[in-house]
DNA sequence: TAAATAGTGTCTTTGAGACACTATTTC
DNA sequence: GAAATAGTGTCTCAAAGACACTATTTA
């Protein structure tokens, strides 16, 4: 996409223009990395290891450099801390996707500093490394965090969240909750092959919420019947008691006919 | 949100931060502002009076102030073109969600300019003031618009848009296309008091699809029955031929339990 | 064999498509 | 009365909740 000025005027403008002549700000772009983690719904964070917030805890994230846009800046910063490769469209392991743009002009004390936040979703994440900037790195099952993101009203329970990053994380979750209705997004939250009780203990994780096991593989049966799910024939390996379960794949569509039904639902 | 430094070295490192220790870039904020215009799906879009891109049309928008989210700043585009005071929680007359932020380093030729872009949905927008640095200002029929947004394969075919403009309309279109299936926005499109045909027509006009009449009154009627649309009880003045339909007005919830099925699903 | 988990069959209710039919208006 | 539009009744099919029942594994 490179400019062609319409007119030597047009031209003269640009060649005259001054960049200085509105305020800017700095362009950060932060990860909401989700995954379940022991049967948790858990978000990586990383400690701040200089000031601001140092000790606190972060998203992982970074400033947009001058030739990559917010995407690439996300893309990177995720790969940085987890080795993975995004795919935006439920082909690769993991799912990235803008959530949304932070802009309150106190939200940085150094500057302002505007963050375009990123949601991103996958499974079977191997422990994080530290980056450079980073005190250490670990997952925090968002059920740890504070106020507000699972009802969990006790004042001194959680850490210490970084800047907006709370609400941010707030936002990516309640994000996820709605996307697991019309997408098959939890697909995204369990390692291949999976049984479709995996898949139901994900939406479970997600939602916080029992599903009835016999209507929930009734569903994933007929999602099955168009390919949003693919058997492969096979069963899992033994090693509990019960009868294996069979396997499945990512089926070659993201969204769904009709909404998956949150139990209490009628907001 | 006033940040209290933690320590004492903290502070330290406050008062001495550069703000200029990394690239900085200008933002504005954008306005897709939807609404049905003799039929048709319609943008507000201005002509640009100043370079670059004079002579094209570009959104409504403009540089978010030092003291400003971007939200504030959006809404007051908004207000400033068409006098609509937004909400975005589905009880005012205009509807204004944040959309995406466009971030592309080339997008503007002027100097890097990041872009948070706002849908907007509402009904009987008066006709629009152009502002200071606009040539003009109306709605062009979304169909008008070039390729992309609706199948019009013309090449020819609609006006000049400045920017990545049609790109972040296009996103406005399909973001609303998709929110009628799961929430009351088609409310926020038809005028108050409305009637179940008119509804019908909105979602028509969206969609670009003919729908049943019967099953989608049947459905309304189910909605309204938990207050999505609650009836007035009254019926429409006359003035065409045909049985007068009963009124409605918009209920207390914007989300949907269930997909409102768009012919032809199945992504 | 008991316990545990996966999966099937069947009944009932509800929603949605199809379509015939009724109701209320203008001309 | 004809034309036009809104609204009802009814049949059928598919999806979802409930729940009894069967299947396959470990210990």
């Amino acid at each position: 996409m490179t400019y062609q000025p319409s007119s030597e005027a047009e031209g003269a403008f640009l060649a005259d223009y001054d960049p200085t002549a509105y305020p800017t700000v700095a362009l950060t772009a932060d990860v909401v990395l989700l995954t379940i983690r022991d049967g948790q719904l858990s978000v990586l964070l990383v400690e701040r290891a200089e000031h601001p917030y140092r000790g606190a805890w972060a998203l992982p994230g970074g400033f947009v450099g001058p030739d990559e846009d917010a995407d690439t800046a996300a893309a990177r910063e995720l790969e940085e801390e987890t080795g993975l490769e995004a795919a935006s469209d439920g082909t690769g392991r993991v799912h990235l996707e803008q959530l949304a743009t932070y802009t309150a002009p106190d939200r940085d004390p150094r500057t302002r500093v505007v963050s375009v936040a990123y949601m991103a979703v996958a499974a079977d994440v191997a422990d994080p490394v530290a980056g450079s900037d980073a005190a250490a790195a670990r997952f925090w099952p968002v059920a740890d965090l504070a106020v507000g993101l699972t009802g969990n009203e006790d004042p001194e329970a959680g850490v210490d969240l970084a800047f907006d990053h709370e609400r941010i994380i707030a936002d990516a979750v309640a994000r996820l909750r709605g996307k697991l209705e019309y997408t098959t997004l939890a697909t995204l939250l369990v390692a291949e092959p999976f049984t479709i009780p995996d898949l139901r203990r994900a939406y479970e994780t997600v939602w916080d919420e029992q599903l009835e096991p016999v209507g929930f593989r009734q569903r994933m049966v007929r999602e099955a019947a168009v390919d949003r799910i693919r058997a492969i024939g096979d069963t899992e390996a033994g090693g509990r008691p019960g009868r294996p379960a069979a396997l499945y794949r990512r089926g070659g569509h993201f969204f769904l006919d009709r909404t998956f039904p949150a139990p209490g639902a009628g907001r």
